[in-house]
RNA sequence: CGGGAUGUGGUGUAACGGCUAACAUUCCUGUUUUGGGAACAGGCGAUUCCGGGUUCGAAUCCCGGCAUCCCGACCA
């Protein structure tokens, strides 16, 4: 892509509302654009990483068997009636709206209930059993307090899973599975290194859950990080209750602050029980479905990557999530110098490596503080110098030095 | 929901109750430039968050509202 054609531009300074890096460095960068507290719009550049945390997610859910779908975000009151949970003194987070026959629908904060009703239909044997399904969907959450940029919003992305088991056993099967896809997950989207799978107390109606922490400084979350393994946290009531590391057997811990990117639940049936969602067993008798729910804020991630992955230039992306991955720089505007950068271009572009291309009528030293603050994994510079040498610059954006390539040299390095 | 703070061109800031609301940046025109947010000249852009009030006079003081951020409690 161009970058005389992109839309957006950069900012000098950040808004005196953004305090987070994270918003200060995206909306810098032109990446996204607050609309109201807690509620962000995606731009190009923005919505290039989001796709892309998507994929990644999709790609692990559809490895573990989940069928992906897309439900409804105005939620049918008496439904969740049934699950208890319309209730403002049980709930206190909905978006409820009058519709203008005067009755009531909410904006979903979550699934269970509707994805369990629409599973009626569908489950009646055991042999339709397990059914994994997943979506990638806008959440609505009244927050008393949004914070933190992407971290905390009142509308906000989440990939949310459900499965739906014979029993127990089959339920706690698939949720190892799960635990596994989003270790993977986690390391493809390069925060493997600081994400902890923790032992939470479990919520309001499940026996037991994990959750997935990244270490943050400026995370509103504090594990407890075994000491032992280095791979286990617990929450402080856990840890209170047993006073070692559930995995190792450690006994010692480091506090960390830490932001929750994911989690997993054991729902049990209560979902099912509640809604009527049953299936005939091999003996013909009438059993409730178990079940589980997975989710993970894709927007929640892309922010936390953010501040875990930038310097006081900008931001410094992952290869697996950057909006391109290279940023091709011309400076200086002779005609040799345009042929040879105009060529890399259109090679790069041959080989299906996503490249944004600064053209850009602008000073050299605007350049490469944009590139800076964007953030493109992989800078090439093409100059009268580089040009002269029948060389390109190289540098990553992770690193400090540049190294002068040839040809053949880069496009190693950009395979 | 308790506590604190703040609202001034797109963005960041300034302005004692008193001159046409100032500066920087962005943007536009031109010239000159091109290795770290270039230089010079000219220009556009403001109902000072909204509504009341006090005053000869309000960005500035008072009241009400709205919005935003931060801390706490709560929460993915």
């Amino acid at each position: 892509m161009l970058q005389s054609k992109l839309f957006t531009k950069t900012k000098r300074e950040a808004p005196k509302d953004e305090m987070s890096k994270n918003a200060e460095l995206l909306t810098r960068g032109g990446f996204v654009y607050k609309e109201m507290a807690g509620v962000y719009s995606y731009l190009p550049l923005g919505y290039r990483v989001l796709t892309k945390i998507n994929n990644i997610i999709r790609e692990g859910m559809d490895a573990i068997g989940g069928q992906e779908l897309f439900l409804s975000a105005l939620q049918d009151k008496n439904l969740w009636e049934q699950t208890n949970r319309w209730s403002d003194d049980i709930v206190d987070i909905w978006f409820k709206t009058k519709l203008k026959n005067n009755s009531e629908a909410g904006l979903g904060f979550t699934h269970e209930e509707p994805l369990t009703r629409i599973m009626k239909d569908h489950i009646s044997s055991y042999k339709d059993l397990p059914i994994f399904v997943y979506q990638i969907q806008t959440k609505f959450r009244n927050e008393i307090r949004a914070r933190s940029g992407l971290i905390r919003g009142r509308e906000f992305l989440m990939k949310d899973l459900y499965s739906f088991c014979k029993d127990k056993k089959e339920q706690e099967k698939f949720y190892e599975k799960a635990k596994n896809a989003y270790t993977k997950i986690f390391e493809r989207l390069g925060l493997g290194d600081k994400t902890y799978i923790t032992f939470a107390s479990g919520g309001s109606f499940s026996k037991y859950s994990h959750e997935f922490q990244t270490e943050m400084p400026d995370g509103e979350d504090e594990i407890y990080l075994c000491s032992g393994c280095k791979k286990v946290a617990v929450n402080k009531d856990i840890w209170e209750g047993q006073k070692k590391c559930p995995e190792c057997g450690n006994s010692s811990y480091t506090e960390k602050k830490s932001v929750e990117v994911g989690n997993i639940f054991n729902l049990g049936t209560k979902f099912s029980e509640s809604i009527g969602l049953f299936y005939k067993d091999k003996n013909g008798e009438q059993r409730p479905v178990v079940m589980g729910s997975y989710g993970i804020g894709p927007g929640r991630v892309m922010g936390t990557i953010v501040e875990t992955f930038c310097d006081e230039k900008g931001i410094i992306w992952p290869e697996s999530v950057a909006p391109f991955s290279v940023h091709l720089l011309i400076i200086g505007d002779d005609k040799k110098t345009k042929e040879n950068a105009n060529n890399l271009y259109k090679e790069l572009e041959k080989k299906g490596i996503e490249v944004l291309y600064d053209e850009r009528d602008v000073s050299a030293g605007q350049k490469f503080a944009d590139s800076d603050l964007i953030g493109i994994p992989n800078r090439v510079v093409v100059s009268e110098k580089t040009v002269k040498e029948n060389k390109f610059e190289f540098k990553k954006r992770n690193e400090d030095k540049s190294v002068l390539l040839d040809r053949d040299e880069l496009f190693k390095k950009l395979r």
